[in-house]
DNA sequence: CCAGACGTTGTT
DNA sequence: GTCTGG
DNA sequence: CCAGACGTTGTT
DNA sequence: GTCTGG
């Protein structure tokens, strides 16, 4: 699963990784070591123009819903029945989008002491796209929600699911809105190669949503309980 | 048909 | 809006 | 995801 | 234990 990651690459270099617009204010964007659930983030989709890059709130609100709360944890989606899922369907067909990353975190659970948080990343340390869908509420409110799959080998010492991370070849097609049957997309929605990721404990300062910065990524040695 | 939910994960 | 349960 | 709160009434 | 806020 993904519930914090961070994106600290400027907005230019991901304008360029990801050929798309930013939209306006988003040239601003300040490096983020600690994105959590609920706040703004920057998300890539398909616009009339093309490729823009919007800032909306993680935690999908389905354009159905009485009021704008997060009622439900919408922040992930599990890809297997996202299709068929009454929140996902709509989006799944007509609003997918790409979620710029350089890294996310995971927690494991320690005997004693306080949940270990791991980054995982590339092993080249570039940027990364995970498979996102989103939706409009009231038609003010954007916001977006993270695939979810079975873990890599890398990430299932930890967990046994993690985020879709859409590989850069397969960006177009799952940004394409002419394409609306999900089946043509599903080959995208697979667990990442391990070889290519790193994974590193860091320092609980994370932990705290609150928290920001680049001590958020800091190193520790792993313990004896890790 | 209508009413009511609409979500994920880890842990027990 | 759309799916599931009764 | 984790951290931190978790409640009501009347009065100011 | 479970919900809300970040």
């Amino acid at each position: 699963m993904c519930g914090r990651y961070t994106l600290h690459t400027s907005p230019q270099r991901i304008a360029e990784l990801f050929d798309a617009q930013l939209a306006v204010g988003l040239a601003d964007f300040v490096p983020r070591y600690n994105i959590a659930p609920t706040t703004p983030a920057p998300v890539v989709r398909m616009a009339d123009v093309g490729r823009v890059i919007e800032l909306m709130r993680w935690g999908l609100i389905p354009h159905w819903s009485r009021e704008p709360s997060t009622k439900f944890a919408t922040f992930n989606a599990r890809s297997e029945d996202a299709a068929e899922k009454a929140s996902y369907r709509g989006p799944m067909r007509y609003r997918r989008c790409l979620v710029p990353v350089d890294g996310f975190y995971e927690w494991r659970k320690r005997d004693r002491g306080p949940k270990q948080p791991y980054l995982f990343r590339m092993a080249d340390d570039q940027p990364f796209a995970l498979a996102g869908l989103w939706d409009v509420w009231q038609d003010e409110l954007q916001s977006f929600s993270v695939l979810t799959t079975k873990a890599n080998t890398l990430m299932a010492t930890i967990h046994d699911r993690m985020p879709v991370i859409v590989d850069p070849a397969d960006h177009a097609r799952w940004l394409d809105p002419g394409l609306q049957d999900p089946d043509a997309v599903a080959d995208v929605l697979k667990p990442f190669p391990s070889e290519l990721m790193l994974a590193t404990p860091v320092t609980t300062y994370v932990s705290n949503a609150r928290n920001e910065g680049p001590r958020c990524i800091e190193p520790v040695e792993p313990t004896i309980f890790d």
